[in-house]
DNA sequence: GATGAATGAGGGTTCATTCAT
DNA sequence: GATGAATGAACCCTCATTCAT
């Protein structure tokens, strides 16, 4: 929050916050529209602006600067991604441990491909300096959630949930992007799933029975 | 430490060579320690050639534009994951599957924390436009190396050596920086090297079986 | 002084317009001066900026580069020049070959001295790569004006109307300008002006009169 | 000759000048070659000892700076074109006006276009600052030449020669390079020749006969 | 004398940000 | 509040010229 701007969450408005809401929408529509289009690079605010229609001056009013408005498109899809997460694990408290791989998996593919216009671009701002903090809220939501389903999982014990669920996000959040960026050249989305899938229940299967390597 | 630039290999030089070498090196490593102090964003050629104790002008001479610079600087980091992958595929090419895991994750974690400085920021060239081909390069001979050991391994056989390796070195390239960039918090290195090879052990290990998810 | 940008030729226009319009030709002005005092390659974006009393930055708002400031200033010169030759035509329609000679001339040289500050240095660009498509125009025009003005002439016939025109337009803004570089050193405009109708007038009448040379 | 450099024409030389004469002519050769391939705004200093197969420090040994270089080739252009109206008007001394205006406009155009490559980039030249020098010497050589041959013409009589001479100077030195610049487009070298001579002679005949026009 | 690596001032251009209207 | 013209620091890059070898 203090990063920046995020003007999304006010609940009551009048006639004239509703415009501004219009306003802040448009703009922000206008940013991952030119980030898909021109990438991080070719994105400036003037072109945001002329793309959400206002003019610049207008753009300033509603985010202090342009950082500000590359981290609220970064923050919501943090928060999509964590939220897809977090609900896959709800919903799989129970579950046996494969179960909550396969789920979590197929989870945060889905979020990301359904942003996936914009999340080349954004994994160019989230290296830039400061988005540590909105990174680490999502890691963090991630590391909770699956560590909470992981200890209340039906089907076993694990010595240390938490750094599970530190790794499983990891490879969450590190390997997709590199899947996405054609690291897995004929990958099609399926094929990414289903093997990240195996990985996880493998990598499941073996801390339950207690291996430990090495 | 060679030079990062490919033309400079010629054993014999004159004091003139000699001179010019030790400038490009410079140069080279000037833009590696501004890379990890003041980031993508912050790099600039005045910057880089200050660094390096020469003139901006002198920077020219030897790398066409900035551009160049960075890819020089990408381009041997990857250079040396890949070398440190095939290298250890080629020393366990008849070794069991769970050894290979563990001998590719150990090499390529080395590798990286070898060039822990500038790793974090060599991701973020890594996605502007164009270093397409370098990262194409550095997976393919990834995947190739891994590939080549799983189809030799002595204990096993794989339905599909190429998929399994597209997908480690999908989560090699991916997860580790993740690891690295604080996702994991707390995880030194050797917890990280530990966890993954767990990974990586038991999703080969489920592919040996056949089994095959979803 | 019109304003020299095509686009800005609306009738009304509001305060905000008014101030672009006034910028331009400030800028169009100050590229001018800059050019007659410090020549063509003293000339540079930001002198021609200072000397406008405007940023560098709003140059660029109104020209796209510097080549731009250069070639909307010598267009302007050359529109200048072809619309004087077709005015003298268009009213000698009808008149005797020399009276056409004497007003092509006299127009010409009065449309020159006017802008005499310039001149010069236009000739420098004039000579720069793609300038081509400008003066091609110029002379078009001019060459067509004279053409016509040759066929309908009260006195006399025309074997090639065409070429003569031609000539005298190669003549023209040829030989003027070595005129007003000092080729001719004691001429003051008169003289030259003096001169060059007696040439036009005989080579005219030379060409009435079949004569063909060789 | 303080202009800049002209050391082409020391007659005696030791072996160690036989040397430095080759290669004061490589660099005036590859001048005119870069010039010719690369224009005036392509070239620079490095390109032409490249070309010359020489340092730029040997460059600098022979021509003080750029400019020096670049007043060399034209003044050989201009002294070229000189010489060679000079040596028409010393053939036709006793000749009648319409073949001394034959003989010059052939002599002029001759020796134009056996430098063509370079005339283009030359005029660019001889517009920048400073050239002044060198066209005066040539103008005045063709004036005092033309002016001569006039006066000592064996069909008539000339109030002014000088002024004529003037004036054909100035048509020859500017209409011809706009000729050879498309002003005229289909014009071949011949018929420009042919539209010239006319137009000569024509002027000449015009002020034999004491018409002073206006 | 010859070399060419090094210099660095200077040029063109961009763009985040401001502020008068 | 909205506008968009104006700003100017900062960037990338060039090239005439020098000088140690």
């Amino acid at each position: 929050m203090e990063n920046g701007l995020s003007p999304l969450l006010n609940p009551r408005k009048s006639p004239r916050q509703e415009r501004s809401i219009a306003t802040v929408d448009a703009i922000f529509e206008a940013t991952i529209q030119v980030l898909s289009s021109d990438g991080l690079i070719g994105l400036n605010t003037t072109r945001v602006a002329r793309r959400a229609g206002v003019s610049v001056g207008t753009l300033y009013q509603y985010y202090p600067n342009k950082q500000a408005l590359l981290f609220a498109v970064l923050e919501r899809h943090l928060v999509v991604l964590a939220a897809a997460i977090e609900k896959a694990c709800d919903e799989n408290l129970t579950a046996r441990a494969d179960e909550l791989a396969e789920a979590v998996v197929k989870a945060y593919l889905r979020a990301q491909m359904a942003q996936a216009e914009v999340s080349p671009a954004l994994y160019r701002i989230s290296l830039e300096l400061d988005a540590r903090a909105l990174i680490d809220m999502a890691t963090r939501r991630s590391v909770t959630a699956i560590g909470a389903a992981l200890a209340s999982a039906i089907d076993a014990q694990y010595a240390d949930p938490h750094l599970v669920a530190q790794t499983l996000t990891a490879a969450l959040f590190g390997t997709v992007p590199a899947f996405c960026h054609r690291v897995l050249a004929p990958a099609d989305g399926r094929e990414a799933e289903k093997q990240l899938t195996i990985m996880f229940r493998s990598y499941l299967a073996a801390h339950q029975s207690g291996v430990s390597g090495s």
